[in-house]
DNA sequence: AATTTATGTCAACAATACTGACTTATATTT
DNA sequence: AAATATAAGTCAGTATTGTTGACATAAATT
């Protein structure tokens, strides 16, 4: 049936299934769907010879505007120097400014232009079509148990974060529920 | 309050919300449940210098032993020569190995090896933990609302795959499973 | 015999990430 | 006031993962 090359004795022929013990059905399905959620800006923005580190920063300093590169990194997850890369080019090309802290001096604050805050709409636009075109053929409560699964499967510590986030709460706020977690 | 250094005219200040019209919840819950989801599996994998390129091989490949290069190829949308990389280094260290089609020689049928086998399951292990642990916080009803949700993110014409990955179909069937998916 | 297909390979390049070291300006602490 | 810490920026080097285009080989199909 199968010409050997190599080790007969090592090769496995049985599919890795639910028998092993584990549900592989939600892994592929986050990976599937993510695969898909990103290919629609990734597409988009590689008209601007954009990335999708582009669209991430975009994205959030929108979200809320006045945001310090400190906590914009925590966000991220990512290094400075990745971060700069990418920041210095949205500047270049007007998509976002700086202003310098008030309060703290050193502080570089990032809010986008009107450009970039229309880039950014546009983008969001996108993937939420995505989200309400899936959304459109389940039930209602679909909604509400999705955002309840992918919000349990953020670490816990970045919860808080991603809550007030969502709340519109000011970049200055958002940085202290970041601190406040620490003696959570 | 704030120093200006660029242009004042064009300075958003408020932010992206969903007055836009868009809902942000979960773009954002996707980005962030993707980023923790994956964290896992690289920190395990960068002990064996592996990153994210392997996993994906070696999870396909282990949830269906003697699928096609071809096939693999269509499952994770990339290049030949992006695949090629990654799947030598996986040959060379026995996670996987090669036999050539019998009904068609020209195809490197993939099989993982016991090796690669056990490292699959520890790493679906990793990913399938934080899924349980997510889902044990909420109501019975969320797995299969977010299975449903995920499900319909996928582009259309990749869904039948999708599925018959899921009902362990073998290599061959998944082939045509989406041979199929044309004509559909 | 000619063409197509499946796979592999080569060279070059681009995007995104990393580390570690160093600088500047400003804030905080001693 | 001096020492220290913090926010941000920068530099050099490296790794991973992705791309393109061209070409080679073997086997299947026409």
């Amino acid at each position: 049936m199968v010409e050997k090359i190599s080790e007969p004795g090592s090769v496995v022929t049985l599919p890795m299934s639910e028998k092993d013990g584990i549900s592989f059905e939600l892994i592929e399905l986050l990976f599937f769907a993510y695969r898909d959620f990103v290919a629609d800006p990734d597409s988009m923005l590689s008209d601007y010879s954009y990335g999708r580190a582009h669209h991430r920063v975009l994205h959030f300093v929108n979200r809320t505007p006045g945001i310090p590169v400190a906590t914009l990194l925590e966000i991220l997850k990512i290094t400075k120097q990745s971060l700069a890369r990418v920041l210095k080019q949205l500047i270049e090309d007007g998509y976002i400014t700086q202003q310098t802290g008030a309060q703290d001096r050193r502080q570089r604050l990032l809010f986008p232009t009107e450009k970039g805050r229309q880039l950014a709409l546009e983008l969001s636009q996108c993937q939420a079509k995505r989200i309400e075109e899936a959304l459109k053929t389940l039930p209602e409560s679909t909604r509400q148990a999705s955002k309840a699964f992918l919000y349990a499967m953020i670490e816990p510590q970045d919860r808080p974060m991603v809550r007030h986030l969502n709340e519109g709460l000011d970049a200055l706020n958002l940085i202290e529920a970041e601190d406040s977690l620490v003696s959570e």
